[in-house]
RNA sequence: GCGCCCGUAGCUCAGGUGGAUAGAGCAUCGGCCUUCUAAGCCGAGGGUCCCAGGUUCGAGUCCUGGCGGGCGCACCA
């Protein structure tokens, strides 16, 4: 660069798309042409004139269009990497850039009013696996879960079920206003009279107390079952009567007073959050005195600072996007830099079932649950299909579809890909994990889809840190769906066993790189990866 | 009215943080099973990347303005 009057320029290296435009790219010459006044490929040539590459590892440099600069790696140097993969076994793909670094993921967080439904799992999904890859790039993480279990719909579910003891006591009673009309409602008051048959003459303000714990009781077990048979667990649930128990509100809101953000106006509290972003000022005290909902949900992300996290990660369903600038601003105010709170925004699930959308309402009873879903479809196929996807798409899971035609679903084709790598070494009498690299000759691998794998394979570990940085798990599902394409056709088209004593050494090594490639990625996913199908 | 997200093949969606000829799955059409699983492989057709300007050597990608869809705009949770 120096030679070009241009020294310090920083080189940018890429992986071209198209592979015929060699393995490595790069556009520098494009971008110094304007600075330096010159022809960009008559740069170029110079470039490449004063190029000092390691012996042996680029074999071909090119300038191709407007002033790119290609280079061709070496096949024996690019086979090296298969050696690096199975060593690393089981950890290949993982890295220590998050090492230090505590993040709290909190996802799901459904109110204890009901079951869980398609959305919900569409957040679980994906908070899963996002955990999933922070903890693969090094992070210490914690999957949390947020349960209201105080506050106003609290209430009503309580009073909803008193209304339905009272009922199965045979007593006039009704559903209050707003109130939950479930008939899981009504099968846990038959419960709560069968054990105790005088509960039903119990004070109303009493009987209220036993209906919400057991209300929340019950919610929250048969929550906790839907979400560990989908494979999601948690490390942390945290209650918002805690926030309550522990006086939280109250010192919040000192710290708050304290920093000065705080003012009263038509006899309401205010926080001024739109110092940091928000459109507008937010009420913390309501005029006839009580606290808004704001309040705990500050009290409570409050507390995930002072629990150590450096980072915490929410991730919410799109109906609540609107609120994500004033608890960013709210954190900010706290004194957190502006990046310790991010929220992660999944959009609602549309669901199609016999041609037409189904509407679910939780009050009206009427619903498809995650549960529902992942027992017809499976939930393998369940958690590939909400994180094919971005989070902020919005897209449509037609149940016939995914039940009708489950045997081309997307996830199978991956988990194929891995059975047979799994199958090769069952025919050969293998133990996968067995399989060494050492003394193998894998200058053998001279096939064109050969290279191509292996240079994917290699990829993996970047992509991994992309995926966590952006907490974007559906691009590891598009790296998953290229590999299987690329060693699907591999194995169509050259065996692996009986080849030659060397060239299947060689290709057994491939193949179990790719095996721990797929079944790495899939675990990331929280999907299986099968020995057979 | 204001804010956020989205608009890419018939359908569902990918397209690192601006690069070369825009991709996948499904659907359609045509080939391929005596060989490690055909839940597979090979090939074909299919596109005004919503529209109009702008920035740039280069725009699906960035900026502005429209149009269309979703969601949110309470001293409700």
């Amino acid at each position: 660069m120096a030679a070009l009057g241009a020294p310090g320029t920083s080189i940018q290296l890429d992986r071209p798309r198209d592979t015929s435009h060699g393995d490595l790219a790069t556009n520098v010459a494009l971008q110094l042409a304007k600075p330096l006044k010159r022809p960009p490929r008559e740069l170029a040539e110079t470039i490449i004139a004063h190029l000092e590459a390691p012996q042996g590892l680029v074999t071909r440099t090119e300038i191709a269009g407007p002033g790119f600069i290609n280079f061709w790696l070496a096949d024996a140097a690019v086979v090296e990497v298969l050696r690096d993969i199975l060593a690393a076994g089981d950890s290949w793909g993982s890295s220590a850039t998050g090492r230090g670094r505590r993040v709290n993921v909190e996802f799901v967080s459904a109110n204890p009013t009901g079951p869980l439904h398609v959305g919900h799992g569409r957040g679980a999904a994906l908070g899963d696996a996002i955990a999933a890859l922070l903890e693969a790039t090094g992070h210490d993480v914690v999957r949390e879960f947020y349960v209201n279990d105080a506050g106003l719909q609290i209430e009503r579910l309580a009073a909803s079920l008193w209304a339905r003891v009272q009922q199965a006591a045979g007593r006039e009673a009704e559903i209050p206003e707003g109130g939950y009309h479930g008939a899981y409602l009504e099968q846990l008051a038959r419960q709560l009279l069968e054990q105790e048959p005088t509960i039903a003459e119990l004070p109303e303000s009493e009987g209220l107390d036993r209906c919400r714990d057991a209300a929340v009781r019950t919610q929250r077990e048969e929550q906790n079952r839907d979400l560990a048979d989908f494979g999601v667990e948690f490390d942390v649930v945290y209650s918002e009567s805690e926030v309550y128990r522990q006086d939280l509100l109250a010192e919040t809101l000192a710290e708050l007073d304290g920093r000065g953000l705080t003012y009263e106006q038509d006899g309401a509290l205010w926080l001024k959050t739109s110092e940091y972003g928000d459109t507008k000022d937010r009420v913390l005290r309501k005029r006839d005195g009580s606290y808004t909902y704001f309040l705990p949900d500050i009290a409570y992300h409050r507390t995930k600072a002072q629990r150590g996290f450096d980072l915490a990660i929410d991730v919410w369903g799109a109906d609540h996007h609107g609120y994500v600038p004033r608890m960013q601003a709210a954190m900010v105010a706290l004194g957190q830099s502006p990046d310790f709170f991010h929220a992660v925004i999944v959009q609602l699930v549309r669901v199609m079932r016999h041609g037409a959308e189904v509407r679910f309402s939780k009050r009206s009873g009427d619903f498809v649950t995650l549960r529902d879903l992942y027992e017809e479809t499976g939930v393998d196929a369940v958690r590939y299909f909400f994180l094919m996807r971005r989070g902020d798409s919005q897209f449509l899971f037609d149940i016939d579809l995914a039940t009708k035609q489950s045997e081309e679903n997307p996830v199978y084709y991956v988990q194929y890909a891995h059975t047979r790598m799994a199958g090769i070494f069952r025919t050969a009498g293998l133990e996968a994990a067995a399989i060494s690299a050492e003394g193998a000759d894998l200058s053998l691998l001279t096939e064109e889809i050969e290279q191509d794998l292996i240079k994917r394979l290699a990829g993996f570990p970047a992509l991994v840190e992309k995926a966590a940085e952006a907490m974007e798990p559906h691009r590891i599902i598009a790296y998953l769906e290229e590999v299987s394409r690329l060693v699907n056709n591999w194995y169509h088209h050259h065996r692996v066993l009986g080849v030659g004593a060397d060239l299947e050494r060689a290709r057994l090594v491939l193949a179990r790189a790719t095996q721990i490639v797929l079944a790495s990625g899939l675990t990331l996913l929280g999907v299986t990866a099968p020995e057979r199908m």
